[in-house]
RNA sequence: GGCGCGUUCGUCUAGUGGUUAGGACACGGCCCUCUCAAGGCCGGUGCACGGGUUCGACUCCCGUACGCGCUGCCA
């Protein structure tokens, strides 16, 4: 038998990926980045087999999205296919008539069972250590049906089956299966395989320690790419979740984790899913990542609001500066729409707030003429003109700034006002106060 | 009920017999400031409980409580 390391990652395709099979999936991937080996992929769909195909999509695109990248399953290939338990019906059939000659099988109103052959089973996990599980009271651990009277295959069977063909070394997975694994290995044994390696991985919780399910906030990976989250935060979050690299960073590379990762480092107790420190890290990410990578990731969403980002220069330079304010990429339209129309909605309440003062018209209309002198457009020529024209007002700049934000952009919040308008330019801007000034005076 | 696993701030964690129990998120206050953020500074909150072992336990052992899991012809 050969010293391969080899892991799977075994999902049922439930039409959608569990925040806490993505970590499964994750410390899979990372154990197998760290020492060289193959992450399998396999589905697990022995008992829903209607649209497999459509339901296991939600599954390869979050493995994807997150960048957790199998060597051998569906869309890759390999030798020790099909990757898909429905189609794997004639090795089952084999092995069930190795354990029928071997006697370890009997048949129960239809349905066929495994003999346990009553002993004490000890699980050596990496994670959870020596444990010794009593098996021989026929009374609290019945013998496991193996095949329904249907003929359909029972999990516990046929993921050994699969482990066992696909020469899988080490089975990482939630410790929702640790009560399960000396069943497991009963099976091996009885089949003269010795069993693979096992770490029992901790759950991941909600906040209030109960269990996650679909409807729970979080859950499923695809409300992160639908929030535009990056994913390499997602991926760094869920990295922190039972495991740590002991020396107090949140924000770890992802290839440092690789490094550093040992399954024997893993917690064995169960995380509550924190999503505001999740979201805290996303914010990191952005706000350190590269402008590149920013417009990468804000892209779909700008494409997705219809928005007219054909100038690849003005682009880039909007989302340059509105770069530090965007917390998730959904958001990115929100902050930049007006950059591109001159169809632009005022916010009332701004409008209201910011020209109550009756003096806030004509310091628009100053600082109108005040700019139409400037020749030199950027922020630190309009910054200093704004200021000094503030001060011989003898008004405060956020008098002036104001005034100018809302007539710009209509709204009351956004990036430095000054970056905003070198990257507007000075026509756009000049036309800007004049319909700010106009639709005040016709009111 | 039985079996298994777990228990350090609200949450994620560091800690492996002697620490003022550290960091991060969240929270409160202050500073900065053209808005919103960000950032900086300060602050409070924790070893589930009870027995041991030991000169000394968050750290080791036992028990209790609580939580989670398994106990399916679900995976």
């Amino acid at each position: 038998m050969s010293s391969e390391i080899r892991v799977r990652f075994a999902p049922s395709p439930t039409g959608y990926l569990h925040i806490g099979g993505a970590r499964t999936a994750l410390f899979n991937w990372l154990f197998v980045r760290h020492h060289g080996g193959k992450l399998v992929l396999r589905i697990e769909d022995t008992d829903l087999k209607r649209n497999t195909e459509e339901a296991a999509a939600a599954i390869y695109e979050g493995l994807e999205w997150l960048g957790l990248n199998w060597d051998e399953g569906p869309h890759i290939g390999g030798n020790l296919g099909p990757y898909f338990q429905s189609q794997r019906t004639e090795i089952y059939e084999r092995y069930l008539k190795k354990l029928q000659d071997g006697g370890h099988i009997f048949e129960d109103q239809g349905a066929l069972r495994f003999r346990s052959p009553r002993e004490h089973v000890v699980v050596n996990d990496l994670v959870c250590g020596k444990i010794d599980f009593d098996l021989t009271n026929p009374g609290t651990h019945p013998d496991m049906t193996i095949r329904r009277p249907d003929g359909s295959w029972i999990f516990h069977f046929v993921n050994v089956i699969d482990d066992i063909e696909m020469k899988i070394s080490h089975v990482i997975r939630g410790e929702d299966h640790l009560s399960n694994t000396p069943k497991h290995i009963e099976i091996f044994r009885a089949l003269g395989v010795s069993p693979p390696n096992y770490a029992h991985i901790p759950l991941i919780l909600n906040r209030d320690g109960s269990k996650m399910s679909k409807r729970d906030a979080g859950a499923a990976v695809s409300t992160y790419i639908d929030q535009g989250y990056a994913p390499e935060a997602v991926r760094n979050y869920l990295c922190l979740l039972g495991w740590s690299p002991k020396d107090n960073r949140e924000k770890i590379d992802i290839d440092e984790v690789v490094k550093l990762f040992e399954l024997e480092k893993i917690n064995r107790r169960n995380a509550a899913f924190d999503l505001d420190k999740c979201f805290w890290l996303n914010g990191q990410y952005v706000a350190q990542m590269s402008l590149d990578r920013f417009i990468e990731l804000a892209r779909p969403f700008l494409e997705r609001a219809k928005i007219d980002i054909s100038n690849d220069k003005y682009l880039r330079e909007v989302l340059a500066i509105v770069k530090e304010k965007i917390k998730l990429f959904k958001d990115v339209p929100e902050w930049t729409s007006y950059f591109f129309t001159e169809n632009y909605e005022f916010d009332s309440e701004a409008v209201q707030k910011v020209f109550d003062k009756s003096e806030a018209v004509s310091r628009l209309k100053a600082l109108h003429e005040e700019f139409a002198k400037v020749d030199k457009w950027d922020f630190q020529t309009l910054e200093s003109a704004l200021k000094s024209l503030a001060q011989k007002l003898g008004c405060k700049t956020g008098d002036l700034v104001h005034p100018a934000r809302v007539a710009v952009s209509g709204r009351s919040v956004g990036p430095s006002l000054y970056h905003m308008l070198e990257v507007m330019g000075k026509e756009r801007v000049l036309k800007r106060f004049d319909r700010m000034m106009a639709q005040l005076g016709a009111k």
